[in-house]
DNA sequence: CACATTGCTACAATTTTAGTAGCACTAAAA
DNA sequence: TTTTAGTGCTACTAAAATTGTAGCAATGTG
């Protein structure tokens, strides 16, 4: 709860407790894949391919309590609050991918990089 | 790494793999308090409260790895792209605390209708 | 040389997460 | 009415992640 004592701070400032949240094992993934359209316990569960069901059980109170999510005829879903906070994470999809290009680049240089070495020392 | 299996993902999707390393405890937390600037070891340490200085270069060494963060003179630094998923993340800030501010409020009418209730009870 | 600071490493204790099994409930089919 | 299938979980143990504390090696400073 923002305003309390969280793990990993003592002032209890709500960005804190918001790292303290979205930084626990899947609560980032479930309001990610949450945001696709409402989902059924299992529909979730396999949405996330590989979450325990008392992990994703634990998670869903927390984020519920916290009205990030909610719960309706459809199963569960992002409340109001919980889409808008989609909205802002919504970019790291598109940067992931150019984050990934960029790292396969570095490790292709390292790559050449090694068969260039290899090549100038075998001519030694 | 991107491209490869995660944890939480036979995919390897860039997303799986980014939701996967910023779902680790205290990823979100470096990555935030090193955009105010630059911090040695310890410093980070502090900004971060209460992280353990093995988990603390743990993460460093992901983040590091993974191109998110670097080291120089000043110590750690965010690289650009860094910087880039922190512009990504920071209305967060902006976002957790209207989130805090209705928390609270849900709170507090809670506190009001049992106030209510018992008033109305008392009168029965 | 003593002393302080920094960037860590080591390691046991604790907490968190995964993995698997299965129960209670509901609804439809046989 | 019994079976079958699906759903929302709970229980439990093993494995992994995190904390907490101590301290070492390297670098500088007086």
């Amino acid at each position: 709860m923002p305003g309390t004592k969280v793990r990993g701070s003592k002032t209890g400032k709500p960005i804190m407790a918001l790292l303290d949240l979205l930084g626990r094992t899947w609560s980032l993934g479930i309001i990610w894949h949450l945001n696709t359209a409402p989902a059924t316990f299992r529909e979730l569960q396999d949405r996330c391919e590989q979450i325990s069901p008392s992990l994703l059980n634990t998670r869903l109170k927390e984020l519920k309590s916290l009205s990030i999510i909610t719960t309706n005829e459809q199963g569960y879903t992002l409340t109001e609050q919980g889409r808008h906070l989609f909205d802002i994470i919504s970019p790291l999809g598109q940067w992931s991918k150019s984050w990934a290009q960029q790292i396969i680049n570095t490790e292709h240089n390292k790559t050449i990089d090694k068969t260039i070495k290899n090549t100038m020392d075998s001519k030694q």
